[in-house]
Parts: C-alpha cells; sequence; structure tokens
DNA sequence: ATAAGTCACGAAAACGTTTTCGTGTTAAAA
DNA sequence: TTTTAACACGAAAACGTTTTCGTGACTTAT
C-alpha cells in the first residue's frame, strides 16, 4: 500500500526545498533544467498529483459544484444532471449531488452541509415545501456569503439569482391550442395545487389557450391533485380520481396534463371507461420521460429539454464563478429554454 | 456580503488566541466558563461553521465518498444512488458523482480525478467498455494507494474488493421457471452479448432453468443483442431484430428479456404480430424500471432492488472507511441481494 | 513561606499546496 | 579588480483547522 505521495516527500527523497519541487512540476523557468528533468522524471515515476484539497485550502476555491434537486429517480431531474455534469466536467469541475426528497428542512440542512467550504456554488430547484412554507432564508444566507445560486425548473421569483427554466405557460398553451386545433371541443386539464409554480403556469397556459379561442374554462374540467402524496406508490387514487372527472363529464375529448403520470394514467382510465385514445379523446403530457415514448399509444408531450437545462445552468454558475466581477450589483440573468411538442401517437 | 467568519476573525475581535477559541467552541474543560460563554455567543452571532475543507486537509479525511457509474439517466442506477445518498447523508458524508458514459477513457479520468484527496472512497459499476477492454489497472492503482472501493452490479471477479450483486443467475432461473409453470414451451431469449457480466449471468440462468426441465436450449431462440449501440434512440432496429425472432420462431409463446426495453419491445412486436400478451406469448423483464409498472399490460419482471443495493454499498465502504483496520490482509465480501419476481399483467 | 498543583490560556506544528521574497554563488560588465 | 546582474534555489507565509505542549498566575498543602 503506497499512499499518495506528496510534495515534502519528494523534497525530501531528492534533497531540495519543497519549492523547489513545486517549481520544477510547473516548469518554472527560475528552476535548472537539470534540476527540473530529475523532479519531473522522479515524479512521474511515483504517479504524484498534486492533492485537491490542499489546492482548494489555498485557493479558497474546490472546483466543485453542488447541485440539490428534490429527487434523483425522475427522468427530468437526472437528465438535468447528466447536462450539470457534461458542462462541469469540460470545464474542470466536479459535481455533488445533495436531495432534498420535496422536504424543506432536508434541503436546507444539505445547503449548510455544503456551503462550509465544500462547493463554489449552487445549481436548485427547489422542494414542494420550500414552495408552500416560502421560507427561502437559506437562499439569501448562502448568497450572501458570495456563493453564487442558479435555480432552474422550480425556481422562486423572489430570489436574485441566475435562473433556467422552461416556458411553462407557453408550451402549455402550445399543447392546448394542439388539441383545439385537432378537433377537441371539451379540454380536461389535470394540474397540481398552486403553490407548486410549474404547475401553475401551465394551468395558467391552458386557461390562455381557450380564452384566445373564444372557449369558456369550466372549473369541472380542471382536476387538481394533491402532489403532496406519492401517486407512484398510490396509483388508484390517482386513477380513480381522473374515472371521476371522465364519468362526470362524458363530453370530454382531449385531456392536458401537467406530467407524464397523469398523462399517462387517463390513457389508461379512458381505456378503462371504453374510449379510443386518441379518436375518442386525445392526450398530451408534460415533461421528458421515457414513460411518454415507450407508452401505448406513445404519448404526445411538451419536451421540456432537460439536458440543455442542466448544461445551460452549469455554464452560467461556472461563468460567474470564473467571472472576477466581485460587484455586489452584478446583474442576474433568466434563461429560458422553450419547450417543443413532440408530436406521437395520443393525439391525431 | 459578509464571507464566512473564521476562528481567526473571531480571534482576533475577542482578544483571544485561536486554539482557545477553538476549544472553547468545542466546550473544552480548559476554556473558562466565562471566556467560552463570551465566544460561543459570538460565534452563533456570527453563524461560524468550520471550514470543511480545512478540517478535510487536516483530518485527511474528506468525509465524501464517490460513486462512478455508467448512466445517471436509468431508473436503476438512478435509484442506487439514492440508496447511497441516504445512508451517506445519515452517516455525514457527502456524495460525488462520475458518469461514465460506458466509457473506459472517462472513468479513468473520473476516478484519477477523485482520487486526488477529494474523496475516501469509490462507489462503482463499471462502464462496458472497460468490461470488455478488460483494463482494470485503475481499480487496482485506486486501492494501491489505500482507498477502498466497493463494486455494485456490473463487477470484475478479478479484483478482491468489496462487491453487492444482485443473484442474476438464479432471477433469471426463477423467471424462466415461472414462464414454464405457465405453460410455455418455447421460451425465446433476449439478451446481450457475453462479455456484459449481467447479461452473460442471466443468459445462464435461463439455460438452467431450461436444463433442469428437461427442456432443450434452441440457438434459434437466443438473440443477442449488441449493446453498444443505443436502442433508446434507435428502436426501430431493436424491434425489427425481434421481430425476425418472432417470425422465424412462430412457436414461441415465451420470452425472457434480459431489460426492460428489450421486454417491452417484444411485446410490442407480439402484439404487432397479432400475438396476446399474455394468453399468445407471455413475457418477463428484468430490472427495476418504471416503463415495466406502467406499461400496458403491465409487464412482469425481475426485480432488482436498486436502492438496496445502494444503500449496502455505502454501508459497505463507509464501515471500511471508519474501521481502524488498516490490516493489508483484510477480507472483503460479496453482499448477494436477492431478486424478486413480480409478477404482473404480461404473464398468466 | 515554599513546594506543588491547578487553572486558563497561548505558541506552534501539522495537513499539502503556491508564491513572494530573500540570498548566496557565479558570470558579466565597468 | 570591483560592481552589477543573472541564476538557482530556499525560507516562510498563507489558506483554516485541531491538538500537543508549554507557561505564567493563582491556589492549596506542607
Amino acid at each position: 500500500m503506497n499512499r499518495k505521495i506528496t510534495l515534502k516527500q519528494i523534497a525530501k527523497e531528492l534533497d531540495v526545498s519543497i519549492s523547489t519541487v513545486s517549481k520544477a512540476l510547473k516548469d518554472s523557468p527560475e528552476i535548472s533544467d537539470d534540476t527540473k528533468q530529475k523532479i519531473q522524471a522522479f515524479a512521474k515515476l511515483y504517479n504524484y498529483k498534486p492533492n485537491n484539497i490542499a489546492l482548494s485550502l489555498k485557493n479558497r476555491k474546490t472546483n466543485t459544484i453542488g447541485i440539490i434537486i428534490p429527487e434523483i429517480v425522475h427522468h427530468f431531474f437526472s437528465k438535468v444532471i447528466r447536462g450539470v455534469e457534461l458542462v462541469a466536467n469540460q470545464r474542470g469541475y466536479n459535481v455533488i449531488i445533495g436531495l432534498s426528497n420535496e422536504s424543506f428542512s432536508k434541503e436546507v440542512i444539505n445547503m449548510e452541509m455544503l456551503a462550509n467550504g465544500s462547493i463554489d456554488g449552487f445549481i436548485i430547484s427547489i422542494a414542494k415545501e420550500t414552495q408552500q412554507l416560502q421560507d427561502y432564508h437559506h437562499f439569501t444566507a448562502t448568497m450572501n456569503q458570495g456563493m453564487p445560486i442558479v435555480m432552474f425548473d422550480r425556481v422562486v421569483s423572489d430570489i436574485d439569482c441566475d435562473k433556467v427554466v422552461v416556458n411553462d405557460f407557453n408550451g402549455a398553451k402550445r399543447a392546448v391550442e394542439k388539441l383545439i386545433e385537432n378537433g377537441c371541443k371539451s379540454i380536461a386539464l389535470i394540474t397540481t395545487k398552486d403553490y407548486v409554480s410549474v404547475g401553475k403556469l401551465r394551468t395558467q397556459g391552458y386557461l390562455e389557450a381557450l380564452k384566445e379561442q373564444n372557449l369558456t374554462p369550466e372549473a369541472d374540467l380542471i382536476l387538481k391533485m394533491d402532489d403532496t402524496l406519492d401517486y407512484e406508490e398510490h396509483l388508484e387514487l390517482l386513477e380513480s380520481e381522473i374515472e371521476q372527472l371522465f364519468t362526470s363529464n362524458k363530453k370530454i375529448d382531449g385531456v392536458f396534463a401537467v406530467n407524464e403520470l397523469y398523462a399517462l394514467s387517463a390513457m389508461k382510465v379512458a381505456r378503462k371507461l371504453g374510449h379510443n385514445v386518441p379518436n375518442d379523446v386525445q392526450v398530451i403530457g408534460f415533461t421528458d420521460g421515457v414513460l411518454s415514448k415507450h407508452a401505448t399509444p406513445s404519448l404526445t408531450t411538451v419536451s421540456q429539454h432537460a439536458q440543455q437545462m442542466g448544461e445551460k445552468a452549469a455554464h452560467l454558475l461556472i461563468d460567474k464563478l470564473e467571472s472576477e466581477n466581485t460587484d455586489e450589483d452584478e446583474q442576474h440573468q433568466t434563461v429560458i429554454i422553450t419547450t417543443d411538442l413532440i408530436e406521437r401517437e395520443s393525439t391525431k
């Protein structure tokens, strides 16, 4: 077991000073060619690599970014991580993950744990519970310490930082327009309670599309799910709610759902009730998931370009980290990733 | 912008030495109650938290574990990560991720980047390319430096380290037995080329099940996919291969596939060819995915308990990190997670 | 009153780097 | 021959901790 070799050990072996070794390995002109050769050869032989922790301490820079997300077993978030990791790696950074599990306290603890020197900046999508509580002190505290934050997807408008979001409003609007174009007269919406920012925006997009086409929204057609429940575990609850929606509104011929699971369940329930998708009922979901692609019939969805969001967020953060601009009054930007409507078999 | 406060600053403000501050904050009996109170109050006021990097350097311990996986946009791997993160957090560790993207060189680079002091140990599932090349020098090198490794799922038997695997052989065997019990006479296998360790084991399980039931395996019924291709992107290739399998073997009434995508595609093709699942053809897959659960018909699968694997791997690693036992000749263990057959609609 | 012991604190080293600033030696210039 | 400059290297500080050891100032026991 040969522990990693240090400058000090090399110096001792070769009977020179630590400074000399350090400089030699950096090809400093201060050191004679002879000495450099000797030291470099020795270092190579013993596979010397500078200790990252020591460098971090010295430079007060870890070259590591922290990403805090509510959940990792989720196609959208894992794609975002992939994007973040991709550009982070390209630009010489590591990525450390923290899962809030949708819990406010876990989000806070995770951030505090990482903010004490472990990372240079955060990329965050906030927990549902945080959105409900509207307690953002941990964000402001972190930023006050000079640690930049980039929020994505679930952002909070009160906080002034860089953001990467999807145009939820437009994406939803476009989806509903598509349903209308395809002849739907009675379009249901399956969404979340309003405190979830993205759910709210998508709902507004739905309403706007109806309005522009002079259709009057009906409260009966809007199903707001309580998404504090984990419907992955309680599919039957979700399905029974949707079934009720269908049975009490026989004329439904289109469904826009704010996520993949709702959309899929809608298709399932529709089929169960004897409706054909897309002939009797057309369905559009929202997300980047695998389910949409592999469902039968495959699901038309609004694609969020998750990986692109991750890449953009990482670029924004690293740009900020590497700009010497330490002004207090720097400008923050919000990047909007445009959604695409991916047409598949669940629409005509 | 108030940068994080340090011991030195507190010491200066209160006109005591750094040592005194450090001890006071640790409630050392060496320090008088008066001074302790004063210092603790001040520290609390300024929200002092020790700098992790400095601690890491001092203790030569980062309390961070690195996880290297081939791909993160994958239900199995993200569940493993969730498991790792869960116990890591419980036990006071952070998790830093590296994606090999199935590439040997990225795996090596990632490991080298992290091995230079950033982490205390690795949890790894190796890239396909590494499995092909059979070049494991980066693993041995890392371990030689005294950095422990825990491998999971895709492990390499030549390397002596802790491992967490699924009983691929038994899981596959059980699945095929189930098909036989359910009356299948002609069971096809859709698997990968043999260099993928898990694919190989599952294939062996398939063969063993047939053998025990005195069924003779037929080469025609075994489809080995070249999994260097990304079939998520080229579904049609996969499907045409499977279609050929079905058309040249009309009597197929059961399919065992070594992953979710293959199984799903098999169902799709079967349906396309006019077969009913499960009445004409029964299908079983292998994995923990979402697709199986939400497919129509939902897919009977061999569950791998990915999260449990992650948890176990993390425990193994941290146990090793925290055992003072620094003996060279320590024993390594291989933990086998038993699979479960989850019966759904694709089997009778 | 002196020796011994406690108390409360500070100095300094250590973890592994980088970098600034000296400094002794040699070579070139005056 | 003396002054100056270049050269090649080392000492030391710094990043922020923890911890060992030392040491004055008291207190207690003799």
